[in-house]
DNA sequence: CTACATTTTTAGTTTAAACTAAAATTAATT
DNA sequence: AATTAATTTTAGTTTAAACTAAAAATGTAG
């Protein structure tokens, strides 16, 4: 059994090892959890005893098999919980992270098993963020232009194509950026225009745009 | 906001205070609590400070209105989630306990609100025991004979009219004690006989059984 | 009413997880 | 390369909530 402190401190070095594909510093991790390094020492020294990390002085941490999959375990019913939230409870998308906060750490397998089942096995949470399986994994993801898209994928923009500034600053006005999360909620066939989700917005945008904008997939 | 330990100590003089209708010992709560009584003092000073309930040394403590509204929401919070896992999650409802006992401190009032609507407004808990509403209060409950219940309906055993000891040999048979639970399955017109749940069993009985048996209603 | 038993409290430790301040290491700049 | 800056760790405190052991208060039996 670990502590709620463990579970969040695996979460957040999960979510930075994912942003940046390196092992994550102790300064980033205390950011992260507005906490102090010193705390942020303290605990992955104990998580290295425990084997959830791998772990050398002043060289930051990166997840062991084991913790990996402790890891994705929480971040999994952090997201079961938020479709509960917003599909069963009709909460708002933008307003049930705080206490899927909470539930992740609730402790029961048969629990999940159940959620997941009455859910019917979704594989994205609201915010269109993949959830991992029982084992940890998550389906892997691939790079595709936006125009590739159809009606209800989801993409994060991971890059451009097109880079005058003109085309820069529109993504900057509709707040467009990389790692921004992308929803297509309908897309005409005639002319290849879309309309998209991104944040609480939604707009038109047109095949142009849509051909000049990389997205990662699931 | 109050602390996890905080809130169990609330909910354990809640239920004390109940069952015995006086003040609660230091020793009745250390050992509902599986814990030892020093800490109990500890913690008893720290919610009479904080206007919870009113302690004074050596006297037990008691509940204020205050603290009385802190548990009961916490027991409303307990009883509305186990609906939830026994209703919608398909747990049986011997099952649940221990999950609601986490759930339970998950804080959100909007969460609640929305469970509680979710879940149709249940009045009672899988295990027959009244859910308290927003402010905490608990309908008042009304003594009656076993046999003047309905199907569907359910009491609470609290004393017998007849007390000769082939009748309490009977009850203890059936593990029928003052406090147990018992819910009306079926009643059959024509006699007066029930089939009654009792804990995990279901059984008959006799109109005979259910006129010396009293029970205390919702 | 005294003596013993039980209950309760106090005083002092322990543990997890945070903190501050200072020391050590690594990175960056001239 | 030497010095400064930034990052990270160590050492020592703090807090909440538990614990043990001993002292104090209350309850009970002769």
């Amino acid at each position: 059994m670990y502590s709620l402190a463990e579970e969040n401190y695996l979460k957040t070095i999960y979510h930075l090892e994912q942003e940046s594909k390196t092992g994550v510093s102790t300064n980033a991790i205390a950011e992260r959890m507005e906490t102090k390094p010193s705390s942020v020492t303290d605990m992955v020294q104990k998580l290295a005893d425990k084997k959830m990390i791998s772990y050398k002085k002043y060289k930051g941490s990166t997840l062991t098999v084991h913790g990996k999959k402790m890891a994705a375990n929480v971040i999994r019913k952090h997201r079961l919980w938020e479709v509960f939230l917003v599909d069963k409870l009709k909460f708002h998308w933008d307003e049930v992270h705080e206490i899927a906060e909470q539930l992740e750490h609730i402790q029961s397998e048969e629990l999940i098993v159940r959620l997941d089942k009455y859910l019917g096995n979704p594989d994205f949470d609201p915010h269109g963020d993949p959830i991992p399986d029982k084992d940890g994994k998550v389906k892997s993801t691939e790079k595709k232009l936006l125009s590739e898209l159809n009606k209800k994928q989801r993409g994060v923009c991971i890059g451009v194509k097109e880079t005058g500034s003109e085309f820069l600053q529109y993504l900057d006005k509709r707040n467009i950026t990389i790692g921004t999360k992308i929803n297509v909620l309908g897309k005409e066939f005639f002319d290849g225009s879309m309309i998209i989700q991104v944040g609480k917005d939604q707009f038109f945008i047109s095949k142009k745009i849509a051909e000049n904008l990389y997205v990662q997939t699931n």
